[in-house]
RNA sequence: GUGGUCGUAGCUCAAAGGUAGAGCCCCAGAUUGUGAUUCUGGUUGUUGCGGGUUCGAAUCCCGUCGAUCACCCCA
């Protein structure tokens, strides 16, 4: 038994786990790409006060924050939003607008960790800094949307729920709530959907708003909503409307938001949602105390949700398990039949190697069997026997098992033909 | 931070107060130049940790750490 384990919350990533995450990043990478967004990182570190700034108090028993050997109230970043409007307004005149920037990184919450919410998670953080028109609220949204596709997560597997906060923000007004008293609002209403009606009427009433009237607004049908309209039009246009589901109940949690807001969920399963985000015009300002003011949208998809979901939803699971299989896979293995040839056998390595190609063999003597079985394990698609025969060689295809003796000076282009000939290994059993 | 359930080999799990086991995995051999299957043999534990009750504790009690579920929160 060993005697260290992982912190509370934390989780350790072997081989598996670790192609798995990367074949998820890599998809996440390559869409934000192909939308025309470029990456950025921040730190993982950041002062505390930039979250209390943002978020306000009660945020902080959700920070993963301490005091470093300078005194310094620091916090392993919780999201990475501040960050970004932090970068972005400290140096907004370098850069042409709008901003189209993404981010993949951990990030740090301190909480009661259970299935699907660990303390450390990775994120995708896709924003548009210095657009505020409704067009950078529909690129966002569709680029979301592609992302699900780009995993194999279909339309029939998951959809966006989306609203607007100043549709909400209206109804106050018009119901004559102070305005400090609208977060409290939009934190019930944030909740309706999980909470106890009692509960819910309770608090409402306590904020001076009748349940019944909170509902009636709900449920009346948004479609023709002109805070809807012009993004309506972008995303029919692109052919993605049918994604969308017009929910006045999503506001989002934090506070930040003032316009539209939207979220991915799985439609079968009944999981927390995989992505969230929304229009957050103020937040620059605020961060930068008003030296620069930038409207700003964004989402953040989680990996740890999407990867219950890719689990969970059988052409997605495929997709993934075989993306996993062949990052791990190597192109080449090296057997070595003869010890007297290793010098040789060596040689053809580093050459093969040197020409890209992802090439294995045995550190220490092995019978051959071992050898194959190695070349087996590691799921090789070649292998190449250097024997006492040389200068001829054994190239087997490994899946077809099917071997031709060629010419060691003929190795390169004959594996090169045989790799581009050669199918994908079949799938473990099961998968 | 609060409450419920759980913690036994690398993994999945047996053993319900009387000597801690099985399957899988891993290693070796059968098979000294060809992968599967099969067969044979082998490694693996202060039963999460600490304390208590008992002649005797994986088992009962207390504490603690961790996992999980609910609350909470969802960036």
């Amino acid at each position: 038994m060993a005697t260290f384990r992982t912190v509370k919350g934390f989780r350790d990533l072997y081989p598996e786990d670790c192609a798995s995450r990367d074949v998820i990043l890599a998809t996440w990478s390559r869409v934000a790409r192909r939308y025309g967004f470029v990456p950025y990182e921040g730190p993982l570190v950041e002062a505390t006060d930039l979250y209390r700034k943002k978020s306000g108090d009660e945020i902080s028993a959700q920070l993963f924050c301490f005091e470093d050997k300078g005194k310094r109230e620091i916090t392993l970043r919780p999201e990475v939003t501040p960050s970004l409007a932090r970068m972005a307004t400290a140096r907004q005149r370098d850069f042409r607008k709008p901003m189209k920037w993404f981010q993949i990184g951990s990030c740090f919450r301190y909480e009661e960790p259970q299935e699907g919410r660990s303390r450390e998670f990775i994120q995708f953080n896709a924003d548009i800094i210095g657009e505020g028109g409704p067009g950078a609220d529909a690129e966002l949204v569709a680029l979301a949307i592609d992302t699900m596709l780009a995993f194999g997560i279909g339309a029939e597997d998951f959809a966006i729920r989306l609203s607007n906060r100043q549709v909400w923000t209206d109804f106050l007004t018009q119901q004559g709530l102070p305005e400090d008293k609208h977060p409290a609002f939009l934190q019930v209403i944030d909740k309706i959907q999980r909470a106890k009606p009692e509960v819910t009427a309770q608090k409402l009433s306590a904020i001076g708003i009748s349940h019944e009237q909170v509902l009636a607004f709900m449920n009346q049908d948004f479609s023709e909503h002109p805070a809807f309209a012009a993004l309506a039009a972008d995303l029919k246009a692109r052919g993605l409307w049918s994604f969308i589901k017009l929910d006045a109940s999503i506001v989002r949690g934090l506070a930040y938001y003032t316009g539209t807001v939207f979220e991915v969920f799985d439609l079968r399963h009944g999981l927390r949602a995989v992505a969230g985000g929304g229009r957050y015009d103020k937040l620059c300002a605020l961060i930068s105390d008003g030296a620069v003011d930038l409207p700003a949208a964004g989402f953040a998809m989680g990996d740890v949700v999407l990867g219950i979901l890719l689990e969970r939803t059988a052409a997605a699971a495929k997709q993934h398990h075989e993306a996993v299989l062949a990052a791990l896979q190597s192109d080449v293995f090296v057997i070595i039949a003869d010890e007297a040839r290793r010098p040789e056998a060596l040689g053809i390595v580093q050459a093969l190697r040197r020409s890209g190609l992802r090439v294995d063999f045995s550190l220490s003597p092995q019978k051959v069997g071992k050898q194959f079985q190695g070349a087996e394990a590691q799921r090789a698609r070649l292998g190449v026997v250097v024997g006492s025969e040389y200068p001829q060689l054994q190239l087997k295809d490994l899946i077809s098992r099917q071997q031709q003796l060629i010419d060691a000076s003929q190795l390169q282009p004959a594996v090169e033909a045989a790799l581009a000939t050669a199918p994908s290994p079949p799938l473990i059993a099961g998968a």
